[in-house]
DNA sequence: CAAAACAACTTGTATGTACAAGTAATAATC
DNA sequence: GATTATTACTTGTACATACAAGTTGTTTTG
């Protein structure tokens, strides 16, 4: 038996504060924040304190600092290092679609998830999806998703935003993607897949095992992509 | 005409020279730096200004810190969102090797190169080498590798740090990785790429191509890297 | 001798203060 | 009226200090 000590740190509370303001929308994208000495009067503490809020979720990529200004509340997830299909999101140069082939079902934990699994999360049942992104009508990514029931609720496919699950997570659930493990292979389409994404059993698929860590406790998201990269290429970008 | 005013921010004077000196092996992977206290002292400043250099350091991926014991300065380039194969570098498990099975030798920019030059770049002379690494003496990665001879000197592979272009780079001319581009592709073998990794013509490879940009203004390293994932896939892990 | 208490370190959080430096709107000057 | 200076904001850097909390080795205690 533990005391659960939850100290409550001061930063902590006033990030979280304002993290929650920009995911709801109460400080919108391309606005600025209240000032430091603002947020210091209305949390009553010091300039430190606040600046070390702002400076996590400067690093989070919630907002940028300008000096002399203020801090901006900036869009987030472009400065990641996620991978993603060239010409996906902020391109127009690209019709892109994304269709669910499986509606969100409860199954069995499939073997096939490459990384091991919890044990709460094999004791959990386990919600899966599927779907395929067409980009021009030509489908180039077949997406199957696990997370399990027990860390995250039911979500139907028509309350998903824009079709996006991680939109959805974000703007209604209030819960942000903290990282990823990948395992990148290159292999021959299978029957199954070779039908979906409409090209020929054998050729060269891009097979992307993925773990997304969340900011809930307990919440992992398991993906599994096959990619057809002949026409759009995956990317990756990172700095520091 | 400009007074280029240096204001020699504090908290960068010791910053660099931490980094130096991890870079400079003068502070090995594994050990602790001084303490914070003692850092203070060294630079008679306080521990504020001490404590915001090594977040900084913490940030770049060069130190991780260890509440009550120290910071201790950790293999960087593993933390970096870059994409590393499976097993390489960290692991005892596998046997690694490098091999340069072409020197660096001048030549023209290849078109192969998938990002476009600066015009600086186009201008300079180009210096290129291919290595083969095999895990367990099978060969798993070919790679090939240009830069700019304006923004860096001939290099030749006898120098190279334990067969590392990058450790060379970060040990030697103290130039450090500070983001990539990269693009993914599933493709078939083709008839040279089958021959240096000893597979089938046709059979399915990882082509990534990598544009890495550094500390050293003007200076880009260019990369073409045909990968056998059967055996060993390709890892990528980012956190915030 | 083993367990508990302690001391001496480490990093983590927080307060309070001061001044430098950048931005933007207003007021004074030419 | 256009330029310049002032003013009132903003964020950036830095100082000094205090105590909380985690780690490790030593000393005391049972």
């Amino acid at each position: 038996m533990k005391s659960e000590k939850t100290t409550t740190k001061k930063y902590l509370t006033i990030q979280d504060y304002i993290k929650k303001r920009i995911q709801t929308g109460k400080f919108p994208v391309g606005s600025y924040l209240p000032s430091e000495n603002e947020i210091c009067n209305r949390f009553k503490t010091t300039r430190t304190t606040v600046r070390r809020a702002l400076d996590e979720l400067l690093k989070e990529g919630f907002i940028e600092k300008e000096h002399g200004r203020g801090s901006k509340v900036i869009e987030r997830g472009n400065s990641l290092g996620l991978l993603t299909v060239k010409g996906f999101s902020g391109s127009i140069d690209y019709e892109v679609q994304t269709i669910v082939t499986t509606h969100p079902k409860i199954i069995k934990w499939d073997p096939v998830i490459a990384f091991p699994l919890t044990n709460d999360e094999k004791k959990s049942q386990c919600v899966y999806f599927q779907r395929v992104r067409n980009i021009n009508n030509l489908p180039v990514v077949l997406e199957n998703n696990w997370y399990s029931l027990d860390a995250l609720q039911f979500i139907k496919a028509d309350e998903f935003v824009e079709g996006s699950f991680f939109k959805t997570l974000s703007q209604k659930h209030l819960i942000e993607i903290m990282g990823a493990d990948q395992e990148l292979r290159s292999i021959p389409a299978s029957k199954e897949v070779a039908k979906k994404l409409q090209i020929k059993i054998g050729n060269p698929i891009l097979h992307i095992s993925v773990r997304f860590r969340t900011s809930k406790p307990g919440l992992n998201l398991y993906g599994d992509l096959y990619c057809n990269t002949t026409e759009y290429p995956i990317r990756n970008s990172f700095f520091l």
